[in-house]
DNA sequence: ACCTGAACACCGTTCAAGT
DNA sequence: ACCTGAACACCGTTCAAGT
C-alpha cells in the first residue's frame, strides 16, 4: 500500500528540523532523514527552502526567537555593563546547549530576522554607554566576537567519545592534562604553571572571566 | 597505457592539501581531488592518513609551523601586553588569510604539535604579567577565543557572489547597510547609530578595536 | 499549489589485489 | 611497505510527472 500524500508546512520543517540538530548534531540533519520525520519524499523540502543553507539559516533564526525572547523579557538595571553581561551570557548558555548554532547565526541577517533583533537589542545596551558611533560599533562587535566565538570553539571541542558516552568530559581533559605534565617543563613553562587550572575546568567559568576582560575594557573606555 | 605507479610521502600529502584549501578553500578538498593532484589513486592517500578530520589537522599544523615561526622570531619588548598584542594580530592576520584555518586550529593538538607550541608561546607572554595559574591561564583562553572566534566568523562571512568576484565587499556591506538605513528607526535605533561605522568597515579594526578592550581589561587585572 | 520517486553527480571510506 | 581500481553507502539537488 503506498503512503498517503503527505502535507507539510514551512513551520513543521523548520520545527523537524531543529528537533533532528538537537538530538542528533548537525551532521544528522540530511534532507533523507528529514524527510523521513516528516513522513514524505525528500524533493518536498525544497518547496519551503532553496537548499540546505537556507533550511539551516531558518532553523537558527527560529531557535533564536526564543533566546531573544528570553533576553529581552529581563528588566534593565541601571548598569548598561551589567545588562550587556547578563544577555551576553544568555547568549552563550544557549549557544553552548545547541553548538550547530555558533555556525549559522548571524550569517545571513536577510533569513535571520531575530538575529538582527537580538543584534540590535545589545547594541542598545552598548548604546547606553554614550561612547562615539565607532567606539559603539566596535564594542558590541568585540562582545558579538568574543560570544559567539567562544561558544563555537568550545561547542566542537568533546570529539566523538565523549559525544558518544565512552568518556566522561572529566577522564578526557584528565589525558591531556596528563600529557601537558610529562611535557618538558623547560619547554613548556607555561603549560605547567596552568595545567591544574586546565585540568577540570569549566568552559563556563573561563568564558566567564573572559567576558569580564572584555566588559572591564568597555567600562574603562566609557569612563574616560 | 597505464599510469606508472605513482609514489608519495607524508610532506606531498601535506603540501597539496594545503594547496587546495588555499587556492579554493575548505570544499575544494576532497580525496579525489588531491589524488589527482598528486598523481595516483585516491586509496594512496589512506596510507598516510586514517581519514579527512587527520588530513586537515596536519594541514592545519603544518601551516601554524610557519606563522610560529614568524610570531617567534619577533624580539620581545619590555611590555609583555604588546608582546601578546603583537602575536595575537600576526596569529589573526594568518587566519584571515586560510579562513579554513580557524574550524581545525587547535582542535587535537595531539596531531597539532606546533599548535600547541603557539599556545605555550603565547601563554608564556602572559606569564610575565605575573598573575596567579587562574588569572593567566583565563587571560589565554580569553585572548586566544577571541582571535580565532573573531577571525572564524569573518573569515565565513563573505558570501559565495563576492567569492567568485560577481560583488566586491564594499558592495556587499554597502547592501546591507542600505537595508539598515531602510529599517525603522524606533525599532533599530542601534542599527541608525552606527551604520556609517558600518558601511566600508575594515574587519581588521573592527578586530584590532576589540582585541584592545580584552587587553585593557588584562592590563587592569595586571595592575591590580 | 504542493508532493512524489527516480535519477544525477558527487562524497568519504573500504577492500582485495597488485608491485 | 606502498599503491591501485572498483565498489559501497552515503550525500544535496534536479526534474518530469503526479494530485
Amino acid at each position: 500500500m503506498p503512503r498517503r500524500r503527505a502535507s507539510h508546512s514551512m513551520e513543521s520543517v523548520i520545527t523537524e528540523a531543529v528537533a533532528i540538530l538537537d538530538e542528533a548534531g548537525s551532521a544528522a540533519l540530511t534532507f533523507r532523514a528529514l524527510a523521513g520525520r516528516l513522513g514524505g519524499g525528500v524533493a518536498s523540502i525544497y518547496w519551503y527552502v532553496d537548499n540546505k543553507e537556507e533550511l539551516l539559516d531558518r532553523a537558527t533564526d527560529h531557535v533564536i526567537g526564543d533566546v531573544l525572547g528570553d533576553i529581552a523579557r529581563r528588566e534593565a538595571t541601571e548598569d548598561p555593563i551589567e545588562d550587556l553581561r547578563t544577555s551576553a551570557v544568555m547568549l552563550f548558555d544557549a549557544v553552548t546547549a545547541r553548538p550547530w548554532l555558533a555556525s549559522y547565526l548571524l550569517r545571513n541577517t536577510d533569513l535571520q530576522p531575530n538575529a538582527l533583533r537580538l543584534y540590535e537589542h545589545l547594541g542598545q545596551q552598548v548604546m547606553r554607554l554614550d561612547l562615539p558611533p565607532r567606539e559603539t560599533f566596535h564594542a558590541l562587535s568585540a562582545v558579538i566576537g568574543y560570544v559567539i566565538g567562544t561558544a563555537a570553539d568550545l561547542g566542537q571541542q568533546p570529539p566523538a567519545e565523549v559525544l558518544e558516552g565512552q568518556t566522561t568530559r572529566e577522564e578526557y581533559l584528565g589525558r591531556y592534562a596528563e600529557r601537558w605534565r610529562e611535557s618538558d617543563p623547560q619547554d613548556y613553562p607555561f603549560l605547567h604553571y596552568v595545567v591544574e587550572e586546565f585540568d577540570g575546568h569549566q568552559d563556563a567559568d573561563q568564558f566567564s572571566a573572559g567576558l569580564d576582560l572584555v566588559l572591564a575594557g568597555l567600562r574603562l573606555q566609557a569612563d574616560r
